[in-house]
DNA sequence: CATGAATGAGCCTTCATTCAT
DNA sequence: AATGAATGAAGGCTCATTCAT
């Protein structure tokens, strides 16, 4: 059973890889067995059909992603504190998990339904849950005081552009890339802090 | 010969629309053809192949869009308005060729080493105009005093965030979240001068 | 157009000598259409499946098999010269498209809803006709006072076992077998005229 | 060792039902292992393939149907009376065996060498039998004078036709179908003898 | 010259058969 | 010994591209 599970793993991996270097479309099923080490029927084993191994790759890593984002963020400790880790956290997920990352910039929004539907729900959750993150830092002054679906909505895209370069280009480490994002914004706000105090 | 361009125009025209709406691979000649009013084959008179069709769409539009950018860089004026109007008017054109946009999101750097060398190139010829922008902004105090580099890829990355998101929006208004990005980095600037200036 | 017709007849006359041959199931879409020198995407011009084809196949002769023996039913003479006249006719049909008829004998009634249709179609209609005719030759004694319904059947599946033997066998002549049938009726009507008036 | 031998007729009986709902070709080895009740594997422990399957169906049946034949035959009493007799038992047992019935109808001739092979076979044992036979009863003006081979024949494609028909016919009664043709038969020769002696 | 009919390479998927447990 | 998971050959159908009209 074990030694199914890590079939379907295999699998998984490599229509990550695959669809990560050739596309969805481009990429065909006896490639992803080859890869896989599995015959081509096996494949239809374990998925119903190439749609679907998209959708369970996709499935599988949003939910990955979104636990790594709430158990992160509800820690204890200073919220920018903790929004950086989550970042970082998550960062590291997808650096990991770059075909998987390449994979959800590509075909997100496109393909099928199902994973349109998963991206509005996640916005949505993630949406209810900064609310009350983004008063946290404002209160300190630590975010300019602009409405929270903007803020959000900024920040969201930023990020989405910066994985976006990142799936482009093959020297880009992402883990650095966020932590230097951070490292800048810790920096300005420190800036601002000693014109404050300091003058 | 103008009938023959008209002729060229038309498919592009089409093949950028059928390309947003269903993604290269999934569009079919045949329907692009019917959307142009031509015959199929007459598509392989003006282009080599499906594949040309894409190539030939984000290249000229790449064009249009740098010298968009070009123009409006090199204007006299205060730099910081030369960026805003810029990125203002960079936004329209995406924002009037919406088809194009989802095309080049979609399938960048992913279907032709043309495309991604396009993009690089791209990058490179940007990378060399800003460094002289950013040092005339920073000059000023309108921009953090951190390399340009690390500027411009942050501006990059939100500009393509900014762009992916609208393309995956139908509600969104590429020009109006452009032209609230400036705003608020004005407010921004404004408050830091207050803070500086007002105490 | 005539070319079309012409094209689309071919591939109709191959496929029915590879379904004849091979039976539905084993016969390939690739041999029928080298079979009729065109290539496999021809075909799915013509006919939306192969299901299709055969369904075609079956209705085309079906409908040329019905006009046949309504054409000489209803025509002067002696009903049991009709009759005779009539089955001849379409023995020589069947005869000459032996490929459809033993298309026919193998997939009948077991492939398709439609097929089955048509089958119970053709016999309401003939049970009909039939009536009529059989009232005829009841009244001159040249059959016996069973029920229509019964002698129907019984002709029916003398007919329909005759068809199966000959679609099996090689060497068997349709026509010949269905001749020397009446022949041997005639002469056991006469037989029994020679009883009743002779003695 | 019984316990394998009532394995294999678990196999027989369920791929008989399976081939007469399905056909031959459409019938999936999965679903007849299901329906039998032992794993994949095991079938192929019992039979060399799938066609093997059908070729041991159709000679044990066959097999057990000649016997039938011969049996009832050979017995004593009048001709025509043990040859109602037989016809009627094999009715029986085709009716008790429809499955079988289907299948021999549907696969027959057209699928194996094979099987065309046993039905010439049982053909030419039935006719130097028949011989025999159908001279008794002419003897006695019980069937007209024309020869055994036509008669036989004659014979033959009225019970394929009625069997044919039968094994389309869910409501059928195939041991009713045959009483019935020998009801016919006998009234018809009582009006004969009634015309030859009664006047 | 513009066209759409013709084409075959290629794709996803199925299923008879095998083999490791 | 019985099994079902694994497999690859094969088949129906599509679509980018060509070519005859």
């Amino acid at each position: 059973m074990t030694e199914n599970l890590e079939r379907r793993n295999r699998i998984l991996k490599a229509a990550r890889d695959i669809f990560a270097q050739e596309g969805f479309r481009d990429a065909e099923v006896k490639t992803i067995a080859k890869q896989a080490g599995v015959g081509k029927a096996t494949i239809y084993k374990h998925f119903e059909s190439k749609d679907d191994i998209l959708l369970k790759i996709v499935e599988e890593n949003f939910h990955a992603l979104r636990n790594i984002a709430l158990q992160n963020l509800v820690g204890g400790g200073h919220p920018f504190d903790r929004l950086e880790k989550t970042c970082i956290s998550m960062a590291k997920f997808l650096s990991a998990n770059k075909a998987f990352s390449m994979v959800l910039i590509k075909e997100a929004g496109e393909f099928m339904p199902e994973i349109q539907n998963l991206h509005k729900t996640v916005v949505q959750e993630n949406a209810q849950f900064a609310d009350a993150f983004f008063e946290a830092l404002k209160e300190q002054n630590l975010i300019p005081d602009i409405p929270n679906q903007t803020l959000l909505e900024l920040l969201m895209n930023l990020a989405i552009g910066t994985i976006y370069a990142w799936t482009l280009n093959e020297e880009r480490d992402l883990v650095v890339d966020v932590q230097e994002l951070f490292n800048l914004w810790r920096n300005q706000i420190a800036a601002r802090e000693a014109l404050m105090t300091g003058e």
